[in-house]
DNA sequence: GTCCGATTGTGAAAACATTCACCTGCGGCG
DNA sequence: CGCCGCAGGTGAATGTTTTCACAATCGGAC
């Protein structure tokens, strides 16, 4: 397939959402437009997204709600549950696992790992935590999807264990860029850097003119 | 300034970082190549990062290892602290609370909201937990940026509640699309969305032939 | 003082993503 | 049954981001 941007994905992903939105509202059809609005993206946008993928909707009506959303979720690999394994038992990793939306959407926590020994042993979420050096058998768990929340120091490492054990999918929650090999997918969610992205707007927006003759210029 | 797309921002931050490092390493200079290979990106585009804000380097050298630290951080605004208001205890809330690199890249959380009367009153992190509907005194408390942690149905409304009370910069951790007037800074972390862009890739490689007949048409 | 290897800064080119604009096909109405 | 208006699909145009490639310039050796 002609690759698709990571970012045609993400917005599948919202589409995907507004779809189960409109489909408990009792919506039978909706178009491109009105998807795009509650999106804020123009229907265009939505168009050449799902054109990549196929033709599911009908010119003159719009796209069938149930339908489009079963495509889509078919296209995302949601009609199937994925095996997850959690790397980290502190606050981050306790929030995840609390976390509904998880289970919901087909992602099931099977394993918990840390390296604090005072952890070691605790039950959370109905699981037991083990030792970190256990992660050689997510193998055997069937394991997809590794979730890394540990300390940044222990990020990297963590990964190519999770790599050698056979991971083929990694989420990281440590604010570090990790470096894994080709054929392995790796998604970063990075609080520090959309605060400091933040941080940016906002001192723009306060001193936009400072820096003007500096930037493009001589 | 000409406008400075999001992922050049997205890249300081990481720079910023990997400055910090290499500046703990007790490295004087560090070259384009070096700090984009720490990154994962070209050289080229370490310095088209850079020159858009000025000229740093010395050519034949470098980028001087701290200098260049400072002036990211002034570029990024973080030479100064930022106040944050979190609305939404639970989970996530806590845990970002209880995050230790927030207060050190000067971000204070200096407020809490909640709607839950079990939630009010109660104390974390030496802050005492107040009613949502007293999001109106931020002003007062001089709050620039306000983070969404609630369930999914409330976000939209806090978000409106926030921006009337003057802030400017929101941080949205609820799984949906807000919308904002214009001139209010907004990022999202959507865990949901990078899982199921995580679950797209793996689905992908596993399958990769299957849509092709239909993915460009003919 | 001049040459040399290293490395920046930056226009131009290439790659990539979004938007436009129009053709096509659909249901409904008279 | 034919016309009308709506809305999807898509090639082309536009806009944006990344990469290329090279002139400019630095410190150091001699």
């Amino acid at each position: 397939m002609a690759r698709i941007s990571e970012s045609t994905v993400r917005r599948l992903s919202h589409y995907y959402r507004v779809l189960e939105e409109v489909h408990a509202e009792g919506k039978r059809m909706i178009s491109s437009h009105r998807l795009a609005e509650r999106e804020g993206v123009t229907s265009a946008q939505v168009r050449k997204d799902l054109s990549y993928f196929g033709s599911f909707g009908r010119r003159g009506l719009g796209y069938k709600v149930e339908h489009l959303r079963e495509e889509i979720r078919s296209i995302l690999g949601l009609d199937r549950r994925w095996r997850v394994a959690l790397v980290g038992a502190g606050h981050i990793g306790s929030a995840l696992l609390a976390y509904r939306g998880f289970a919901a959407q087909g992602f099931d926590v099977v394993a918990i790992y840390d390296r604090d020994p005072g952890r070691i042993g605790q039950k959370i979420g109905g699981l037991a935590v083990q030792d970190a050096a256990a992660i050689t058998g997510v193998a055997a768990l069937g394991v997809d999807i590794g979730v890394i929340a540990t300390p940044l120091t222990a990020a990297q490492e963590v990964a190519e264990a999770l790599v050698a054990a056979g991971v083929r999918g990694i989420l990281n929650f440590a604010p570090r860029k990790l470096f894994v090999p080709p054929g392995v997918a790796l998604r970063t969610v990075d609080m520090t850097m959309e605060l400091e992205s933040l941080s940016f707007a906002l001192h723009q927006a306060r001193a936009p003119r400072r820096r003007r003759a500096r930037a493009r210029g001589e």
